[in-house]
RNA sequence: GCCGGCGUAGCUCAGUUGGUCAGAGCGAGCGGCUCAUAUCCGCUAGGUCCGGGGUUCAAGUCCCUGCGCCGGCACCA
């Protein structure tokens, strides 16, 4: 491969970027550096989905214009990614020229094949979702997720031909088995696919905020189409063919896991309809959850993720996400956790590795290192076997068992200078060999784990390197030359000393909360004090957004799981791409004729076969909504006895409502299980033009009681 | 309900295409060293890799099934 192009989902900018988000730049950062560490030609990408209707209310609201909202937000991600060191070679943005032409470009050639064709929609649209909601979906005419009432939108939209493209998608599935990883999702998109799609909607009339659609200048181009095709902008489709040809297609777009439909299906459908080759691989990362940490601005008790940053140094933070969380499932913070990894990984192995060959060095060679004659020990074999590890799995995106691979030879390292007692081979002259090869070795050793975790910790593997001697600019090593071992004979390093790279943190100090926690220095200002850039822009661009920045709507939607846990993901995630519809996207469901109501009676049945159905009279005893459930009551109904029904009538009556009613149900209905519970009957409705169930009544309860038989 | 995931040492979890995979870290216990950030090294956990079948010369690792959690989609029995 001659070169890599890498991206990340581009990000809603109603909120600042939390850890989940600070998470896939981090695993994209460590993979792109990863890269250029083996030499290959990198572009990594990322940038900000500016085309939303909150980001345009919340301009209004402010009294600014949408754009001059949108830097100010720019600014204050690019401090944080500064902050997280994240390497990334552009940034783009969906208001810039480029992406404007790029989309004009694309949404015609989609045109031009015939992909678009216009059609009425109307239907509830939740502004806070980006998304039209089914009415089904609705709870108290209200978006569940938002708790806010979603406008009844009429309007023309465009909708692309997905449908067309399942087909095309399914066969290069079927050639491409990689496109898409891990496994997990590309069988998610494989039976998606083999159950069907539906065309989805692809503009968004009298809209003001967003690209205009070429068709029809009077729509907007829907935001996430919009902002799938930043990927391509951003290497100059449509504006800058030579930059384009250069970097096209993507080697990787490293996504959210939810966010894969649109990456693999409906994206793959949009290049292919307008000729641009596909990209080559998706990544589809999992989620990072907070435990125990229940999330509340005006409790106190936020967490900023991004403090973790500040408090322990970045470097300590991006080796915590990549190496606790296998890249590809979901992973859990904790502020414990962080500090117990920082404690012995940093601490007591590397650190303390660094610190103790510095002190013999010094102590027993004044700091000079010289390699003997003699051939290297075991340390050669260990780090030449890590190296292979590392690169299998690094190669395979298993970014958490590279970081292992590396952290092995730093144990092993550790094993080495306790089995060779450098501190006994000083005292007898005779083995001045011996304790030259054993330090030498050992800073060998040290010197191929830094160049090795380098991707996951730069600017600390900078100064490790440093120390240990090496006097090249660490961005021009490379894997395949200098990840060997080089301990020839007359070689000679200087070993450095120095404050302690990472000093060991008492454990449970810091609280959570953050302003309680014991003020330590920043490790990474003693590392490289150019890599901590100062963050007082960024706190003033923070400042500058006003405070309900935080608690929108989309704050609430980060739903507390069962355990208390929070999710990080893209429930928490306002904006992206991830926000925008599902592939099977209702309003374009719901743009076809809506199907004919059930045929009555179209096939008769025998007097006696209906005589089987044991119809009764039952009376409501108890009522209770089932738990998780939209529509599904549990009922308990006396007739004969007294038996569970579950029966979906909850859009319509309350529990309350209902007891002591007498409804007619159907008794000798063999069980089913509903949402886990079982059900002994079936309570009779009508259906209305809605089809909301209307219950049937009892003319007369007391001559026709809970048992009496219906005919 | 459908689809998927998970269920591995006390705790938190790793375990690519089946064969040193029965592991790591933490915690606990014992011991060693002193170069080091009270750090490091070694030993100790007798784990039915959720239960039950099956395929195989060989299965945490594949198939079926039961149970328990979790997620998505469902939800008018």
């Amino acid at each position: 491969m001659s070169k890599f192009y890498l991206t990340t989902a581009i990000d809603y900018v109603n909120n600042r970027p939390h850890l989940g988000t600070a998470y896939e730049k981090v695993a994209a950062d460590v993979i792109a550096r990863y890269q250029r560490l083996c030499g290959v030609p990198t572009r990594f990408v990322m940038g900000n989905d500016e085309h939303s209707q909150n980001v345009y209310q919340r301009a209004q609201e402010l009294g600014i214009e949408p754009l001059a909202f949108c830097d100010r937000m720019e600014a204050e991600f690019r401090d944080v990614w500064q902050r997280l060191d994240i390497s990334f070679d552009d940034f783009i943005r969906t208001t810039q020229p480029r992406h404007r032409e790029a989309v004009t470009r694309l949404v015609s050639r989609i045109a031009e094949a015939g992909d678009l064709y216009e059609g009425d929609y109307e239907g509830w649209y939740c502004v806070s979702c980006e998304s039209f909601k089914p009415e089904k979906d609705l709870v108290d005419g209200r978006c569940p997720i938002h708790q806010r009432e979603p406008e009844w939108l009429k309007e023309k939209n465009h909708f692309f031909r997905l449908s067309r493209y399942r087909k095309p998608l399914l066969d290069h599935y079927a050639a491409n088995p990689h496109f898409l990883e891990p496994e997990i999702r590309r069988n998610e998109i494989l039976r998606l696919l083999e159950a069907g799609v539906e065309d989805i909607s692809m503009s968004r009339a009298g809209q003001l905020w967003g690209i205009p659609l070429p068709a029809n200048p009077a729509s907007v181009v829907y935001v996430w189409a919009d902002a799938l095709i930043n990927y391509a902008s951003a290497v100059g489709y449509g504006t800058d063919e030579e930059l384009f040809e250069r970097w096209w297609p993507a080697d990787l777009h490293v996504i959210g896991k939810d966010i894969t439909r649109f990456h693999c299906v409906v994206w793959p459908a949009m290049l292919m309809s307008a000729g641009v080759p596909l990209p080559r691989q998706v990544f589809g990362h999992g989620w990072v959850h907070w435990k125990g940490q229940k999330m509340s601005k005006s409790l106190g008790t936020a967490v900023d993720p991004l403090e973790a940053a500040e408090r322990l140094g970045p470097d300590p933070l991006r080796l915590y996400l990549t190496r606790e969380i296998a890249f590809g499932q979901d992973g859990d913070f904790t502020w414990d956790r962080f500090e117990e990894r920082y404690n012995v990984d940093l601490a007591n192995n590397l650190g303390n590795l660094v610190s103790r060959l510095a002190s013999m060095a010094r102590r027993y060679r004044q700091g000079r290192l010289v390699s003997p004659a003699a051939p290297p020990g075991p340390l050669a074999e260990a780090a030449a076997a890590a190296v292979a590890d590392y690169r299998r799995a690094m190669d395979a995106f298993a970014l958490h068992r590279g970081v292992a691979a590396a952290f092995d030879v730093v144990d092993r390292a550790n094993e080495f200078i306790t089995a060779s007692e450098p501190w006994v081979l000083a005292r007898d002259p005779e083995r001045a060999a011996d304790l030259d090869r054993c330090l030498y070795d050992v800073g060998e050793a040290v010197r191929i784990a830094a160049l090795l975790l380098t991707p996951f910790m730069p600017g600390s593997c900078r100064e490790v390197l440093r120390r240990v001697g090496e006097t090249r600019d660490a961005g021009a090593l490379q894997l395949d030359r200098d990840a060997v071992w080089a301990a020839p004979p007359g070689a000679e390093r200087t070993v450095q000393a120095g404050d302690a790279l990472w000093p060991r943190i008492e454990p449970g100090k810091p609280a959570p909360g953050g302003a309680a926690a014991p003020k330590r220095t920043d490790p990474a200002t003693r590392l490289s004090p150019t890599l901590v850039r100062d963050s007082g822009a960024g706190r003033a661009a923070r400042a500058a957004v006003p405070d309900e920045e935080q608690s929108v709507p989309t704050r609430e939607r980060s739903a507390v799981t069962r355990e208390g846990r929070e999710s990080m993901s893209e429930d928490e995630r306002p904006g992206r791409a991830a926000e925008a519809p599902p592939a099977t996207e209702p309003a374009a469901a719901e743009a076809k004729p809506a199907p004919a109501p059930p045929e009555a009676g179209t096939a008769r049945i025998s007097f006696d076969e209906f005589m089987k159905v044991d119809l009764r009279v039952g009376r409501v005893v108890q009522a209770e909504a089932v738990p998780k459930s939209k529509k599904l009551l549990r009922l308990e109904i006396e007739a004969d006895g007294v038996r569970q029904v579950i029966a979906g009538l909850a859009r319509a009556y309350s529990p309350e409502a209902l007891v002591g009613r007498h409804v007619v149900f159907v008794a000798n209905l063999e069980p089913a299980r509903l949402m886990g519970l079982e059900s002994n009957g079936m309570v009779l409705a009508a259906v209305d033009a809605n089809g909301e169930p209307v219950l049937l009544a009892v003319d007369d309860p007391a001559r026709a009681s809970a048992g009496a038989r219906v005919r």
